[in-house]
DNA sequence: GGACCGATAGCAAACCTTTACTGTACGGTT
DNA sequence: AACCGTACAGTAAAGGTTTGCTATCGGTCC
């Protein structure tokens, strides 16, 4: 920069005045001259320098369980896609559901300053983890950086977030609509804030039909294609009847598929499967699968907006984004009842 | 800092010598009281300061065409996995395939002073985009930073690449060995440098089998779903005959299974389908497309290594990683011979 | 006993911007 | 004619770290 101001023959004030694009008032003779100075010697901005000033960074992290996990991808994008407008970029941290990675990552974006950490994933319920990632979080809005949570976590409430119970329960309604009676739940793992929020939606759909709940028809497993098919075991070797299966999250019903395929059970006509993301794979299965639709894309442009408002100081209300069944060939009429080991 | 220097009761550049963890001598009991200052203190390091010292900062971009894409976020998630350990941070960036947006990104992490810029799509042939481009690697270069290539690009071979000729030639010659003697192939766009690997390799795989090659096998459509999807009405109005269809990629392959889906051919019965990276979805439509496995992860951990490499100055010759044919149900024998409307 | 050495610790410059404050010139007011 | 406001340009400080160089101190070696 220096050299610039030297090569438009004004000083280094005055460039960064042009450069930066103020508003402070500059003469157009010089302010071309500085330019096509920097034009001449491909001079490109120090962000370092200029974010150690304002110790803040145009940056923004997004703190996913896994950048691989399509739902995830979706939501950096969205914010990529709100931030990239701004000039800002963005990290994506995969923490891989370890919440040691999770605040090491959270250290580090605090380390550089970035203007806003956006949490896309489920925080996890672990008192010891959460006290120093609550120091951190604190840090960073002491900075002036913005923190958006995308999904419930140890603190409250999303800032932006999508009504997972009412999903879940629309689609339960679904299921019951079309004469399901014995529907069955795969419920993520107990420590992840998300999934006792859909747990929650599923018992209140159920309550909704008139049904009786059934315990063992609720069945937990990891939000993995692997805890799927675990599901679908537990299920069948818990002895309670059922005709349908309502997954907690689409990866889950992916694995639900294949293992009921292996077990020689035909989806819709011996059980109905549902999943919840509607993630782009679900309408590619055999049979394609019906799901909850969540407007991903938008849940991550949202976050970023949030940040940015933030940012500028104002105070605002949380939102919620509402979701859509999404009926395919994977549910249908209950015929039989299941059991252990098998139709009945 | 100053504040735990000031706690710790010594000098800044002692406190500075032991959070850097340099091999500089420190004292023991120096370096105790300062940790704990630290610690009580909750202090964490300025990134921004140290890399406006150092010019450079722990950031790597990794530019990619669309995060959302399994393709990319694979890759990615390999970089991650491999930069981790060593503190960086990823910056991925979804160029949608604009170059200007590339531009605008290369051009961001310049300005920021990113350790590396892994570019994981592959180049774009635009002359006057690539003159710029190339401004900013030199500059990039210049800064001592690293830039490494995945993919073939304007300015050369990938420094770590996968052998897509090899691997499409392999699954021409899979196919071959399945009895088809009319092969169509629905390549990528002409301007990326991928697609015409691909189509050499095609025609390479075509020659080995001995095959005249016909010109209107060959069929150009774009790298999504609605590429797969225009490529096999184009193969279909071309007239010429063909018992299988390789896909210059999966995405089109799933495109061109729901367009023939759709036109109501059985795949592999009245024709096969072949693609290309076996990205996860592969395994799970119906037929399972049958591909080619792409060791994507491993190539986002060795360009990473590979760009640690060239920051520490070496020079090291190019990595080609190999490819593998993964046979599923979407081939089989050739039957039927298709024409012009359909099945002749 | 004095030169010298190794182990520590501190000083201060440098990295590149931004911006509050100061200075200058000029046209217009009273 | 003294004064004032406006439009521009420059000076210098500050932001948090790293690091080359210098300083101190207790000993070691002839």
């Amino acid at each position: 920069m220096t050299e610039v101001a030297r090569r438009a023959g004004v000083s280094i004030a005055t460039a960064s005045r042009v450069i930066g694009a103020t508003d402070y008032p500059v003469s157009l003779a010089t302010r071309t001259r500085v330019l096509e100075a920097a034009r001449a010697l491909d001079y490109v901005p120090n962000a370092l320098a200029r974010g150690l000033l304002k110790s803040q960074i145009a940056v923004v992290g997004v703190v996913v369980h896994d950048i691989t996990d399509p739902y995830f991808s979706e939501v950096v994008r969205g914010v990529e896609d709100a931030a990239a407008p701004d000039g800002y970029l963005v990290i994506a941290c995969s923490s891989d559901r370890s919440s040691e990675r999770e605040r090491s990552y959270v250290r580090l974006l605090r380390s550089m300053r970035a203007a806003a950490v956006i949490f896309a994933g489920s925080g996890i319920d672990d008192p010891v983890a959460n006290e120093e990632l609550g120091r951190h979080l604190a840090g960073i809005r002491e900075n002036g950086s913005a923190v958006v949570h995308l999904s419930p976590h140890a603190f409250g409430a999303p800032q932006v977030g999508v009504d997972n119970p009412a999903g879940i329960a629309a689609m339960v309604a679904a299921l019951a609509a079309l004469g399901h009676r014995q529907i069955a739940f795969i419920a993520g793992p107990t420590a992840l804030y998300v999934a006792s929020e859909r747990l929650a939606g599923y018992r209140r759909g159920v309550a909704a039909t008139g049904i009786g709940a059934e315990p063992r028809l609720i069945v937990h497993a990891s939000f993995d294609r692997g805890g799927g098919a675990a599901g679908v075991d537990a299920l069948l070797a818990g002895g309670a009847p059922f005709t349908a299966i309502c997954c907690a999250n689409d990866v889950q019903a992916l694995g639900a598929l294949q293992r009921l395929a292996e077990l020689g059970l035909r989806v819709p006509d011996d059980v109905s499967v549902a999943g919840f993301d509607d993630i782009s794979v679900a309408a590619l299965t055999a049979p394609a699968l019906s799901t909850v639709q969540l407007p991903l894309r938008e849940l991550g442009r949202r976050g970023f907006a949030h940040a940015v408002r933030q940012l500028a100081g104002e105070t605002l209300a949380p939102e919620l984004l509402p979701t859509q069944v999404v009926i395919r060939g994977s549910i249908g009429p209950p015929r039989v009842v299941m059991t252990r080991g098998g139709r009945a």
